[in-house]
DNA sequence: ATGAAAGCGCTAACAC
DNA sequence: GTGTTAGCGCTTTCAT
């Protein structure tokens, strides 16, 4: 089987019978064609098996329905959920995502900024209000429509949709602090580049302060299977703080490490113990006690991001940057006493 | 601020006062270019912000250097780690992963391969074997190296690379009737395209037959966490079969939920109950006891796969199809006894 | 080492 | 309702 030439527009013209236009007009449902013709081309470009060339497509129409998403990776439950917000809505459209990955490197995220912005899509999607300089530049002079997602505590380049992170963080604290724990611990990842993470833990600490409590102590890891971590990290923490009655994870796979290890170990979670920890991972559903947590809406985000950019780019309504601040939802669960 | 015209070559050009052929060979690094000119338009190109646009880029060179990565799912955690092995050797090339979902679905699957052809990339990959014929009409008709991955049971457009899962089903049931058990219960998804578990299901009963084993007891489920499933459902199949004396997980969620709930019901595992699941997912760490699971070499798979399409897209080298059979590795874990 | 001309496969804009 | 013409922004090829 020789390497054949791709099949063209033309191959169909030509089997067809109809000139190029036609066959394209056909191929995209647009204008008014005869009923006659168009069973004529459709019939060709079946028996062909023609697909068309978007590449040649886009650079006559200039118009490339794709949307840019990035974010930071795919691997930890969190992103996985914005994609299918994301894509209910813009299943609806002509419009489709394309993901790039930036595992958390400024450096990856210009670069893989760059390397979409190439392929001049329709709108953007970027995970984080911090970007580096050259991505604020890259970003201003696309000219296309772009919603950073994730955060509202910041500047957005043109619009925003997400929770306040700190808001989360100090949420936390107080009901932490209302239900009178005092010795709290905090255990987390070792990302500096996580300023979600980062934001949570400053509202944290800020309200914890406002009831006059401090951090007793921390706990942070890099790597590996977080659920084990959790474990780990639990048992080192209190090994050296052995007076800690409450523990705050940074996310709730971690959590949900700790609450295995306390309850394997006999520890009486809530009394003795409380946690807590943040994002509400479906996974959480099968733990043996309903891990406190919060949900930080991400199948919302999505959606609501992918509205922005759909109308902005179908209506081409020169629609007003917006910024859409949702609540973020704490799940009591079991693992933190009610009064 | 006006939307404004995107920057092109020819802006470089005026901007540099170098001709654009210049300023092209400059930007794609090929091609004798003086050191001077070289900075000019280096310079010209940075301070214009200019990005080059890969859509005309593509159209005149007849090269597009995509490689589609068709999968049903990202959330389940097997797909995100062949990505990863796919990731790590397209890093090393000028090629670059665009993922395309089918949710299990084979309408989907041929609109994602057609949505994808239609970019022309250099390679696809895919996982399964079984495809619409729409979809192996096109798949040959589009000229380019194709792998299929995860599974080698059955036959290959082009290339495979993956296990099978038949083979890896009978193993386990070896394995499972070596140590004496002989009530045993089978718990799965209701996907009935999921070929890859059909197959090892297939497998698994034909081994046990062979060992004079039948399937004592079977429960599937659909949707929701997969944690609380495997936990109602082993709930279930126990009250419905309380002599079963081992069950084998369809996926090592459902396995750890069941598993979670046995140790909470004060059940000796693996004395009483043994139990088995598939995937090797790094979450097992974190539990209580090892669950005893087969890893699929997931990673090893997009490694091998990206490595298949890579040589043939960057050596030219028109190989031939290639069949790489990986070998399951059992776990054994802590919950099947070990004689 | 640099430039000019001719397309890549399609669609916008206009004829008819 | 259908066809013609002229590009889209680059790269290939060939001159210089």
């Amino acid at each position: 089987m020789a390497t054949k030439r791709p099949l063209t527009l033309r191959d169909v013209s030509e089997a067809s019978g109809v000139s190029e236009m036609t066959v394209s007009r056909v191929l995209r449902e647009r204008g008014d064609v005869s009923v006659a013709t168009r069973e004529k081309v459709l019939t060709a470009a079946k028996e062909l098996g023609y697909v068309p060339n978007k590449i040649a497509g886009a650079l006559a129409s200039q118009r490339v329905n794709l949307v840019a998403v990035i974010i930071p990776s795919m691997s930890n439950m969190v992103f996985p959920e914005v994609m299918m917000g994301i894509s209910e809505v813009l299943d609806e459209t002509p419009l489709q995502p394309v993901v790039g990955l930036t595992h958390y490197k400024p450096g990856k995220e210009e670069q893989v900024l760059y390397e979409m912005l190439s392929w001049r899509p329709s709108g953007i999607i970027m995970a984080g209000l911090e970007h580096s300089d050259a991505c604020r530049t890259m970003l201003k002079a696309s000219g296309v429509p772009i919603v950073e997602i994730m955060d509202v505590d910041g500047t957005a380049v043109d619009s925003m949709v997400g929770i306040s992170h700190r808001r989360a963080g100090r949420m936390m604290a107080q009901e932490i602090a209302a239900q009178g724990y005092k010795r709290i611990g905090f255990l987390g990842t070792k990302m500096p580049m996580d300023h979600r993470a980062r934001k949570r833990f400053e509202g944290f600490t800020e309200a914890l302060a406002k009831n006059g409590i401090e951090i007793a102590d921390q706990e942070f890891y890099d790597g590996g299977s977080a659920l084990a971590k959790g474990r780990e990290m639990t048992a080192d923490i209190l090994h050296r703080s052995p007076d800690l009655d409450f523990l705050y994870y940074s996310n709730d796979m971690i959590g949900a490490g700790g609450l295995l290890y306390l309850l394997e170990k006999g520890v009486k979670v809530p009394e003795d113990i409380g946690l807590a920890g943040f994002n509400g991972v479906e996974l959480l559903q099968g733990l043996p006690k309903k891990l406190t947590t919060m949900d930080a809406c991400r199948k919302d985000i999505g959606r609501k991001a992918a509205q922005i950019i759909a109308t902005r780019c179908m209506d081409d309504q020169n629609d007003a940057p917006q910024t859409i601040e949702l609540e973020p939802i704490i799940s009591l669960g079991d693992t933190l006493m009610r009064s």
